[in-house]
DNA sequence: CTATTATATTCCCATATCGGAATATAAATC
DNA sequence: GATTTATATTCCGATATGGGAATATAATAG
């Protein structure tokens, strides 16, 4: 098998850097292809591959304004990530609820042990 | 360009599922790597590769117990995907915040403008 | 030293990428 | 309709993947 397609969850459409970074500026307001494409200092094709894959993954949305095509953030589409990240939060910060037994394990384990 | 490493950081880390599913099973209790070839169904060597990967970028640790490596969590590698998510937050909960204001002109414009 | 057990590495292949260049399509303007 | 402007698609190449099979390495037990 091989490496999963951006296109097949938000994970993989966000892994790349170029695409979190078009997610941030549209988070500022929309934009087209161009706009985008002068920022990241990317060529145009590359930027309308980009938000091919991001589209298809709702991450966002456009809307066509006469000759142009206007990108708009969808950040719901987000809410995923936010969500699986979160479910880590207490292990970094300084409530250790559930984990607090399996890391005390671990220390006293550590000391009974070898080393 | 090709695509970029799966180590190049914890975001392309992340990307794939089965080490989703690693850490998620590593943050009930620190496991080897066949406990873990077990409950995701795959192949040792499979999994070695993916921890390899996790380790590069630091969402794992291992410590030797004989002959065996136990492989832990380290939740705290996975802070800036959370905080980078977390930047969005504000867009698709009721807070609009710095965003209301973005989100009024848009509505505005699209009023004001043709359709 | 020779199993045996646990893990890591190498080799392979099908697949997909990202970007640029060139080209096609779309929409507005003359 | 022809031209200009904005965007999307196609073709290409270098690169990397994820998994299996086979193999190598590590560590313990006999």
């Amino acid at each position: 098998m091989a490496r999963s397609p951006t296109t097949s969850d938000v994970f993989n459409a966000v892994a790349e850097v170029q695409r979190r970074q078009i997610l941030t500026l549209l988070a500022g307001s929309e934009l087209s292809v161009n706009d985008l494409a002068e920022r990241l200092e990317l060529r145009q094709p590359a930027v309308s591959k980009h938000l091919r894959v991001l589209k298809e993954v709702e991450l966002v949305q456009v809307r066509g304004v006469g000759q142009q095509r206007l990108y708009s953030l969808n950040a719901a589409a987000l809410k995923p990530i936010n969500d699986w990240a979160s479910t880590f939060q207490s292990l970094w910060t300084g409530r250790l609820d559930r984990l607090e037994a399996h890391l005390a394990e671990m220390s006293a384990q550590q000391q009974g042990e070898d080393l």
